[in-house]
DNA sequence: CAATCATATACCGATATCGGAATATGTCAA
DNA sequence: TTGACATATTCCGATATCGGTATATGATTG
């Protein structure tokens, strides 16, 4: 077994800074791959290979216009990732961390209160 | 070249699905690495691998304690993906649905009136 | 129809991964 | 001190990646 496909997941799709860096640009609405080229420096087959990635998972729509293809965000395959993360984020936020001092304390009373736990 | 490190960011880290699970578990407060052999069903060696890699991102301490070694999480870590990640949630969420089509039917209205861009 | 433009695919070599198994390191207990 | 326990590291083979280069596919223009 090997490290998994980069189209298992959106997971694995976003590790990839090139990936997250077209998601990016797409958020600014349908772009045809050469525009995306340029913006990235990148050469051209590579872009259309991570567009690819991004397509399996479902990241990213096409549409046909002439000899190009425009690709679209579709951003509701980031959502697992989101919904993920979100549950961290108490973790960092000041918010929750004056939370967690308050909590602390009240825990810290009961303990200096006696009794079971 | 070929695919980025698994410990080169978090993105990469916690791609793999038993990271997540071990993250996952260690919200719940501090635990001996046995624990997490326990509940995630793995070998002992797959376990202590993986919470290198999650160490070398930063996203676990460990703390000694006797002959074991206690894991604790460190979300900050996983704040660069949250942070990626909230820049797409109005693709997703209802509300901001709403104001898509209401600003597409702005955009609609200014194309009719016709003049530039 | 030929030439050109836009994009996708195929092939290559290098590399870092993953799980499995064996083993090393280090601590506690009898 | 010997043995049991807890954890980390090393070695293995298989595999999927990434960028680069060359080429294929397909649409448009002259």
């Amino acid at each position: 077994m090997a490290r998994a496909a980069t189209t298992a997941d959106a997971f694995n799709a976003v590790a990839e800074p090139r990936r997250r860096q077209i998601l990016d640009l797409l958020v600014g609405g349908e772009r045809p791959v050469n525009d995306l080229v340029a913006q990235l420096g990148l050469a051209q087959p590579q872009v259309s290979k991570h567009l690819r990635v991004l397509r399996e998972v479902g990241a990213v729509d096409v549409r046909e216009d002439g000899r190009r293809r425009l690709y679209r965000l579709n951003g509701k395959a980031l959502k697992p990732i989101h919904d993920w993360v979100h549950e961290y984020e108490r973790l960092w936020s000041e918010r929750f961390d004056e939370l967690d001092a308050v909590l602390k304390g009240l825990e810290q009373k009961e303990e200096d209160d006696g009794s079971d736990e």
